[in-house]
RNA sequence: GGGCGAGUGGCGGAAUGGCAGACGCGCCGGCCUUAGGAGCCGGUGUCCCGCAAGGGACGUGAGGGUUCGACCCCCUCCUCGCCCA
């Protein structure tokens, strides 16, 4: 029995198997240390963070698509000599935990705990290149003890506050999170009780201290969206202050940002809750102002700010003094002023303002122009004017009158301010961080309320606070911190005696906004942070992660590091040097993945099938990366071929001898010389290519691109140049461009591609990332597209080199084009992009 | 209601002032095969003319504009998404 004869050879070759080849190599690359980063070589170094994750319990493919680009990241820049830092933690503080425990029965801790360890098996399955020996876990008293430790020193440096402001409130369960409060009529989450406002003793960080350096953004570079988001977030605006008064003397401090129209303000209207309501309220408008002030105590602020809704408010029978002409007008509350923003009272001016001028309708209050575009002082008004045209000019406005808006605006805000009756002033829609939460799992906020002493931070050398396991729900949501006497009982620090502890734990965005710092020392016991670490490694070079954290997160973030350098602890001005949001991936019905909607697709699942290099490569194949979209698995197979054909063309080339009978064709009108040189040209071209698209995180048509080489590869494979120099060279750089995407697949072929040349074996992702070779990548002639009018009428070739004349003379001679000019001849010739294009314009 | 972004084949998408639809999926045809839900090769925007080889017109949500030339820039509108109200 004679061996089957060549043709048998293509069936021989092994099968891609990737679920046989991934954990070989994973549990190699671990073994090898390949990724533990060297934090104290400094050269090179280059810090790339991406978001640690809740541990929610399992990981899903939206976590896929954040993490295996920037892993791809991470190996290309190694690639480049490189010394990345990659690291990897968990978010482990938060609510989902709690309502698991009381539903589960079992503690925060443990079911937290247990989704950390099956999150680390799934991550380390996407092969992804993390340094798990600076994981860092926020639930861990190690790490917590310093959000502790960080809050003592902003309590000491004035940064930290405690003040009285309204919360949501269930009778049954107690104080609410914004998100635990459902529906439009309001109500509790859990027990459907309806949800009021009460007013609790919370804690404040100052950070509207840093709301205009946080306008600048020129240390940090964010996607335009998100700098645009967080701009409106603090949202500045400049006006005046102006004091009015009540006819009795009280201040009463109104922001406007229009204080040109300060003639026109009729009457005043206070928010519900401001605290001179009570004062000046007239005995018998009292019981309908309370009425009102309790109906608006249970209205959302979306409802109350809607500008489609109808109007409310009552007068409350008083007056006040307007400043600027000593007029008396009325003083009304209205629920569409908010008690916390600006002063919480403002001058209402109908006939400039759109809210004012819809609630003076329906009230019957006087509306007075005050200003209009010159030759148009006495036009009527039929809704609120409030156009910015530059020929406006105050009317009705006393001896301002005449005088433009800009200006007159100006003088009036000075002449107030000589009496000390007003200032130019600034606000911000930004609130001082509210970091109390009445919830258990969280760090608990290090203070001791004293009965002789009040308020006193736990001595540093206390620290941490532990929060105890042991808790007991009772089976309702109320923060168990407040029934454990264990917990609660505790001496003075000052005076010995007994005392109880803060049961608030602090805003889990309080551990978020400075994990990178630790990650780079999380062993450190002595202080929070490695200030020499700190100062080389960061700010982060790169973090990645999801658009929904634009605001919060990455506000957050941003003034923690703000308040850390002015306590002396860091230097730099930014967390982060760059910040890149990917897409959202979606269920496949177009709706956020959950758990609840059933619409969450599992990795495992697909890693079981592909294996993890192929949905690596899909999930970066499928479309731009902050793109995003619904999760639809169709196209996985092709991608799955893909690296199968790689898989094929790298073992066996099917090289035949010239004159083999059995020889592939060379395409038509290339010998083997020229298919030397093409093969050549478009392995450096796509290098080229695919070198620009890692740059810039274009990953779905850098794949595209090494699918075309492949494809060429193929139309060559059983050819004569099959397995020669230029073969091989293509083949070499098709391995190392798709490294860092597909990181085992590729390390197998390179670990065989080494074997067969008798070669030591050494990781592909410990290669340098490949040169362009341009002189390869430049072929001899190329092909011109010839435009008559625009429209593309032939393509001619011509010699890479050829100059404009050649290429005109070339275009000219096309029998096509001269079908079409039957005899014209063209008015204007252009020349596009240095002879990539022709037109030729004649006149019809 | 305001701000921002997006709309391209049956589908995901490519091209950001210069050849529209790269690459992939799906579909169609062929080869190989005992078999094909494997693999390989080819075709595939729409319409029209032609037996064919070919050729032509149209075409990037709608309408207008700028330009030699527009998916790309500008204006108006429609639809969807996000953020803020």
């Amino acid at each position: 029995m004679t061996q089957a004869p060549e043709s048998n050879e293509r069936t021989r070759i092994e099968r891609y198997d990737a679920v046989s080849i991934e954990p070989r190599w994973q549990a190699r690359w671990d073994e090898l240390g390949l990724y533990r980063t060297d934090l104290d070589d400094t050269k090179n170094r280059y810090y790339l963070l991406t978001m640690y994750p809740y541990p929610s319990g399992d990981i899903h493919i939206g976590h896929w698509y954040i993490k295996t680009p920037t892993d791809a990241i991470a190996r290309y820049q190694r690639m480049h000599g490189k010394n990345v830092f990659l690291p990897i933690g968990f978010d482990a503080f938060g609510l989902p935990a709690e309502n698991a425990a009381i539903k589960q029965k079992i503690s925060p801790r443990e079911w937290t705990m247990s989704n950390v360890a099956n999150m680390r098996r799934q991550l380390r399955q996407m092969g992804a290149t993390f340094d798990w020996t600076s994981e860092v876990v926020t639930c861990d008293p190690d790490y917590y003890k310093w959000n502790q430790w960080f809050f003592l020193q902003f309590l000491k440096a004035g940064l930290a506050y405690r003040a009285n402001s309204p919360v949501d409130f269930c009778p049954n369960d107690g104080t609410l999170a914004r998100e635990q409060v459902e529906g439009a009529d309001r109500r509790c989450w859990r027990c459907g009780a309806k949800v009021e406002k009460r007013d609790l003793d919370q804690w404040y960080l100052r950070v509207t201290k840093y709301a205009d350096e946080l306008l600048d953004f020129s240390e940090i570079r964010f996607p335009d969206p998100i700098r645009l988001m967080q701009t409106n977030w603090i949202g500045r605006s400049e006006g005046a202050e102006v004091v009015f008064r009540s006819t009795g003397g009280d201040e009463i401090p109104v922001f406007t940002t229009r204080p040109d129209t300060l003639f026109g303000a009729t009457f005043l209207v206070l928010s519900p809750e401001h605290p001179l309501v009570t004062k000046l309220t007239a005995p018998e408008r009292r019981a309908e102002v309370d009425a009102y002030v309790a109906r608006s105590a249970i209205a959302t602020e979306i409802e109350r700010l809607s500008t489609d809704r109808e109007k409310t408010g009552v007068s409350i029978g008083a007056d006040a003094i307007n400043p600027v002409n000593d007029e008396r007008i009325p003083i009304f509350i209205a629920d569409y002023v908010l008690s916390g923003y600006g002063t919480g009272a403002i001058m209402a001016v109908p006939a400039h303002d759109e809210r004012d001028y819809a609630f003076a309708e329906k009230f019957g209050l006087p509306i007075r122009r005050v200003v209009a575009r010159r030759g148009e002082e006495d036009a009527a008004l039929s809704e609120a004017y409030i156009a910015h045209a530059d020929d406006e000019v105050l009317v009705n406005s006393g001896e301002f009158s005449g005088q433009s808006a800009e200006e007159g605006g100006r003088r009036i805000v000075a002449s107030l301010a000589a009496r000390s009756e007003g200032k130019a002033a600034v606000t911000y829609r930004l609130r001082d961080w509210l970091v109390s939460r009445q919830r258990y799992w969280g760090t608990p906020i290090p203070v001791i309320h004293c009965p002789t002493h009040g308020i006193v931070p736990v001595p540093e050398a206390d620290l941490p606070v532990l929060l105890p396991d042991t808790v007991d729900y009772a089976g309702v949501g109320v923060n168990p911190l407040t029934r454990d006497e264990a917990f609660l009982n505790v001496p003075c620090p000052i005076d010995g005696e007994p005392a109880r502890r803060e049961t608030d734990t602090m805003d889990t965005f309080m551990d978020s906004s400075w994990y990178w710092y630790r990650y780079l020392s999380p062993d450190r016991a002595d202080f929070p942070i490695d200030q020499d670490r700190v100062e080389t490694w960061t700010p982060v070079q790169l973090y990645t992660g999801g658009a929904e954290h634009a605001v919060m997160h990455h506000l957050y973030g941003r003034m923690f590091t703000k308040m850390i350098r002015d306590l002396g602890m860091v230097r730099q001005n930014e967390p982060w040097r760059r910040v890149f949001n990917q897409g959202q991936i979606l269920g496949a019905d177009g709706e956020r993945m959950s758990k609840s909607r059933g619409n969450v697709q599992d990795p495992d699942e697909l890693v079981s099938k592909y294996g993890a290099d192929t949905v690596r490569l899909f999930l970066m194949f499928m479309g731009p990366w902050d793109q995003g979209g619904p999760w639809s698995p169709t196209g996985m197979g092709g991608v799955h071929r893909f690296l199968s054909r790689v898989w094929a063309l790298s073992l066996d080339p099917h090289y035949k001898e010239p004159g083999d009978p059995d020889a592939g064709t060379l395409p038509e009108g290339q010998d083997e010389a020229a298919a030397r040189s093409a093969l050549r040209a478009v392995a450096h071209r796509t290098l080229r290519d695919v070198t620009a698209d890692y740059e810039v995180f274009h990953f779905n048509t850098m794949v595209a691109k090494l699918m075309e080489l492949t494809n060429t590869l193929f139309r060559y494979r059983g050819s004569v140049v099959a397995g020669g120099p230029e073969w091989d060279e293509a083949m070499r750089l098709l391995l190392l461009m798709l490294a860092p995407a597909a990181p085992h697949v590729t390390e197998e072929l390179w670990s065989r591609r080494l074997a067969a040349r008798g070669e030591e074996w050494s990781s592909i992702h410990r290669e340098t990332w490949p040169t362009v070779d341009e002189s390869a990548a430049t072929e001899s002639t190329r092909e011109v597209p010839v435009q008559v009018n625009g429209k593309v009428r032939d393509r001619i070739t011509v010699p890479a080199n050829a100059d404009a004349a050649t290429i005109e003379r070339a275009a000219l001679a096309s029998d096509k084009v001269r079908a079409i000019l039957a005899g014209r001849t063209p008015d204007r010739v252009i020349q596009a992009g240095g002879g990539r294009l022709v037109n030729l314009v004649v006149r019809e």
